[in-house]
Formats: C-alpha cells, structure tokens, sequence
DNA sequence: ATTGCCTGCGTGG
DNA sequence: CCACGCAGGCAAT
C-alpha cells in the first residue's frame, strides 16, 4: 500500500518527464494506479488542491510568476522582531556555531535520533539540548546515510536512539494545524559564509522563493551565486531551514539533495496552502 | 526548452 | 597559498 506521498512523488516523476508532451489528468492518475476520482482525493487529502490547480502550480510559468513577486522577504526578521506587531511568527529560530568555535566534535554533547512521518515521506532527525541539529529526508536508495552523517559530522557526541521525542517532535514540526505548532529551535555549525546562507533563507516566506543571485546579495556579495549554492546544498536542516524555496532565475528549479521531486513537492505544498490565507 | 561558454568564490589540499 | 568544482547565469538557438 503506497502513501500519499508515494503517490505524490511518481505523478510529480511522471509530469516531470512528459511535461512535453502534456500529459492528461487521466494519463497521470492511471501511471500512478488510481482512478479519476481517487486521483482527485489523493490531492485534496494532502495538499488541498485539486490535481489541476497542482499542475498548475509545477509549471515553469509559475515559477517566473512567483519569482516576479516582490512580497518574498519577511522583513520583519531584519527589524528585530518587535514583539506583537509581527505577521508572521518566526516558528524556526537558529543557533548556530562556526567550527573554530566548536572544535570538539560535539564532545559532552548529549544527541538524540529517530524517525517521523511527513508530508514528503520519512525523516530523521536528531536534537540536541540546543536545538535540533539535523532533519534529513530518508531515501531508500540508502536509509543509513542520516545516521552515518550523524556520526561523522558530532564524532563525540554521545548519540543515542529516542523514538518517541522524535515522533513528537515530527508532530510539531509538520502539523499542518498552525495554532497547535510551537517554536522550533535549529542548532547548526558552519563557516561563517555558510551560517549567514542559512540564517537568508529563513526570511523566505513560505509558498514564496527566490533565486540563488537573490540569495547571493542579501549577504552583499552578489557575485557568490555559485557560492551561494554550493553553501545552500550543504543545509544539514533540510525544511526547517527552507532550501527547497530557492531556484534559478530562469524559473528553472535548480538541484536538490533530496531529490527534484522532493523539492516540487515541498513547493507545491508550500503554495497550495499559502493561497488559503 | 536546451546547449555551451562564461563567471566568481568558498573549500580543501 | 593554489587549484578545483559548483543545487548558477546568460546568450544564442
């Protein structure tokens, strides 16, 4: 029995690979093994949308459309946050460290790992008392890749298996309830160029994106583009420091780590439930 | 939409 | 230091 996800991600493949060729809503929903109208539930069940509006949203022209748009940056991040005023709440908030800073590996750092569910399909993630340090996709190709990242990036850490914490904090982090989400806390290490890459995509808004030269002169450098991607793609936080929001200025997608698919995914999700409000 | 050539710059040796 | 390669950009087609 395929999940939603399963099932989002091969129409995605499938559309991705005859957006030549225009596929049909019902050439689509048979590829994927549903009829007409169980293909029509799959999407409002998990995004909202009905699979017109989703193919819609996955074509380039949107992409440009979204790109033109000037409302991408959360400026209230930039104004410090004053307290009540805001319109959008920070959910995601970082702590981050430079490796001279941090030397040791994570030595007598305490490191608790395990799986959730989500919307895009399995993740691992791991947290420590300073927040969490790591959320990546599990693919099938290699579901050892987190926890060998893991192992390697906090070679001291004490690293230890905690199930449940983990489900609850899958729980918040992709409840799709709003009001019932509480903040979530990212601790992270990086060179410097990499930590102010990061700290920029938290100000995209979501169901909004930007271009990486974009990214490149919110840190005043706007000639660092390839910089900027190369830093981008080493994001240990996949969503919750949201690198899926960034394309190229063509209005193509770009690169992803987690996979093409992952990415129109997370976008399409983003929009759909974006346009609600 | 696809190709090919251009670029600057962070990273790792 | 220097050489390398990049989840990009751009112009030509």
């Amino acid at each position: 029995m395929a999940s939603d996800y399963e099932r989002v991600e091969s129409a995605i493949q499938f559309i991705h690979n005859h957006h030549n060729s225009q596929p049909s809503l019902a050439e689509i929903a048979s590829e994927v093994g549903l009829s007409n109208f169980h293909f029509h539930r799959l999407f409002r069940r998990w995004a909202g949308i009905t699979p017109k509006q989703f193919l819609q949203f996955l074509t380039v022209e949107h992409a440009k459309q979204m790109l033109a748009n000037n409302n991408l940056w959360d400026t209230s991040l930039e104004l410090g946050l004053s307290g009540t005023s805001r319109l959008h709440d920070h959910f995601v908030t970082l702590d981050a460290v430079t490796p001279g800073e941090f030397k040791t590996s994570g030595e007598g750092l305490h490191i608790e790992y395990g799986l959730c569910q989500s919307p895009f399909g399995p993740a691992f993630i791991s947290v420590t008392k300073r927040g969490i340090c790591q959320l990546a996709f599990v693919t099938q190709e290699n579901p050892q890749q987190p926890l060998d990242n893991l192992r390697e990036n906090w070679s001291k850490a004490k690293i230890t298996l905690n199930q449940k914490r983990i489900a609850d904090i899958g729980n918040n982090i992709f409840s799709s309830d709003d009001h019932r989400r509480t903040r979530i806390h990212v601790f992270v290490k990086g060179s410097n160029f990499k930590l102010n890459v990061w700290k920029s995509l938290l100000k995209i808004l979501p169901g909004a994106v930007c271009s990486y030269t974009q990214i490149a002169n919110s840190i005043q450098k706007p000639r660092a583009c390839r910089a900027v991607a190369n830093a981008i793609g080493c994001n240990p936080v996949a969503f919750l420091i949201p690198c899926h929001r960034v394309i190229r200025n063509t209005g193509a997608l770009g690169g992803y780590h987690w996979g093409i698919e992952r990415k129109m995914a997370l976008q399409v999700y983003e929009a759909a439930k974006s346009q609600n409000n």
